[in-house]
DNA sequence: TTGATTAACTAAATCGTTTTAGTAAGTTTA
DNA sequence: TAAACTTACTAAAACGATTTAGTTAATCAA
């Protein structure tokens, strides 16, 4: 195992100190006078040897290490890991890579894992935040390391966010429910303070109120979103008690959880029962029926943050305001809002 | 913005060496005969302005980066994310960190990652190999980075690995159809020669022989799976021309498409056709007809790997043998694949 | 009492870069 | 023809850790 080589064994081969050779391959062989011939030299010595620089050794000299950190709930979550790779995709071209990680909504772990990429001097954050970690975030800032918050964040924290308009989104889902004469909506949804889901609920209680309808909601702790009770619950609620003729959901995976409840239960039930959910998913539309599903907008929600934070990054300008962001979502409908009483 | 500090503050602050503070940080204190007062003086003023090291000078110095990275074809797979997240937790809780990446099953890219974080200094690689890397994989080896490959490998290659017998897989969920009374039993999978494909269709293949039954295979090329044409195709396929009456599908993408298309032409189709897949999804236990999928274990999976790639960061020794595994995948039974003719 | 040990520390090299501040020649300019 | 520039390079500090090889003072053995 030959190691891999350096600088100075590149310049002792040349006969030349490493400045010469850190300028040529920097190109700033001209602006710094080497003549043309030794920058050929160097060029052509280090492509036959096909040498790269050691990127520790260049993150700790710099400073930089072009890396990002993309952290979100769960990078298994089909939404998080599509704006993952939209946003990999970016980074690329620009010369960073982008690490992801899963905090599971936890402080704790949102904490660590802030704590482990500091320490790695990674370039910047984009960040899912847990409910807690506004201390951290505000530390992050204060140390002038950029971080842009995503799909959620913090009212009193000045911090640039790309988010989608939730209260809009869930309202245009409740109407559209509504619009296809549905009444007894129910709307449920996990337990939560983050203005993800307070907005979503925001949406939909407003549209109700003003149709002149009656709120129907469940609310499920987020630590128990994989129990067995919870399944239970949602059999309750939409089954046998508020006479619920459609659902609309404030996530994803409670769709499933619920979707196959009413399965196992009643399996016409489905046919009769309208259903919303937030967040689109690839095999909704070949569901039986086919699932209407609010969309986020996915490409531009990738651009968007990857674009908030070059800008942070180019911008030393201590002073830069932050950006904030507001996408629309969309909808999509399918079979399953349609009304067939 | 104060600079974060480093060894040479603290050393100043405490009127002692950058020697010291380092042997006591690293837990080399009693060791290296500190005293208990020093030792004490020493921890308590790191932790009371909460001292993290900077690990890219570590990094620098020690050789080691504590990182590994994760390469799959797409990361926003569900097979793949869902493993990634399980080797997180593993990982993390040995000191290290996963990177993820997706190659896209192309040979570029995945030459283009290796390169980077070969540069980066990172301590292993778990890859899904696209086709044309074993020069790559080799030059790894060579240079004593640990890599285990997954999902596919190269046979006339000595390197690590954790796969499923595709093969075996493949022959059960085949035999499965036919022991439910189907005879047209197509097969559609995607134009490769890498192994984890070859395997999964000699499994159908030697199983429809062996029940003497013509093979019926359609194979998609790689460039062609989000093409319309490809819709046509799994038409033409299914439904025009052989007179199936159950498919085989070898990946998960392929059943997608499949699926819209039959939906989208005949309705009814679904409740007669015979439906197995490769690999499972959470929504396929919520279609209808819920759909029979051949499951591979994604925990032992993860864990196998990462065992692997701990075992051989952990043995300096050069000559541990490489570690092969071979885990069985499982057919959940669903309604998809019972004959109802 | 003196040479060897041990305890309790520290100076300085090192990892592989980047970058500042040179230097030694050659070329202009007045 | 000496002062002032330019050209074409290089020495050495710096980034922030780890680690080897010391040093000094105290303790011990004989």
């Amino acid at each position: 195992m030959k190691k891999r080589p350096s600088l100075k064994d590149i310049a002792k081969k040349l006969n030349v100190s490493v400045t010469t050779v850190s300028f040529v391959l920097n190109g700033k062989g001209k602006e710094k006078k080497i003549s043309d011939e030794l920058i050929k030299k160097v060029i052509d010595y280090t492509d036959s040897i096909n040498y790269r620089p050691n990127k520790v050794a260049q993150s700790l000299r710099t400073g930089k290490t072009n890396i990002l950190v993309f952290m979100v709930e769960d990078i298994s979550n089909y939404f998080f890991s599509k704006i993952a790779r939209i946003m990999e995709d970016i980074a690329y071209d620009k010369g960073y890579k982008v690490l992801f990680c899963s905090n599971e909504n936890e402080d704790e772990r949102s904490k660590e894992l802030i704590q482990l990429f500091s320490e790695r001097q990674v370039d910047g954050f984009i960040i899912s935040p847990s409910p807690g970690i506004q201390n951290e975030i505000e530390s992050l800032i204060e140390n002038k390391i950029p971080v842009v918050l995503f799909d959620r964040y913090f009212e009193d924290l000045d911090v640039s966010h790309v988010i989608i308009d939730n209260e809009d989104a869930s309202s245009k889902a409740t109407k559209h429910l509504i619009d296809n004469d549905f009444s007894r909506i129910g709307f449920i949804t996990i337990e939560s303070s983050q203005n993800q889901m307070t907005n979503r609920e925001k949406g939909y209680v407003d549209a109700m109120k003003s149709a002149g309808l009656e709120p129907l909601i469940l609310k499920i702790p987020f630590e128990k979103i994989h129990k067995e009770e919870t399944k239970l619950e949602i059999r309750k609620f939409i089954i046998e008690g508020q006479e619920l003729d459609s659902v609309f959901f404030s996530t994803n995976y409670l769709t499933r959880t619920a979707l196959e409840v009413i399965k196992e239960t009643d399996q016409t039930l489905l046919e009769k029962l309208g259903v919303v959910t937030f967040d689109d998913n690839e095999l909704f539309r070949i569901n039986t029926p086919t699932i209407t599903a609010v969309s986020q907008p996915l490409q531009e929600l990738g651009e968007s943050l990857m674009n908030t934070m070059l800008n942070l990054l180019n911008s030393k300008a201590e002073n830069l305001k932050p950006t904030k962001s507001v996408l629309k979502a969309s909808l999509i409908v399918r079979n399953s809002s349609i009304n067939k009483n």
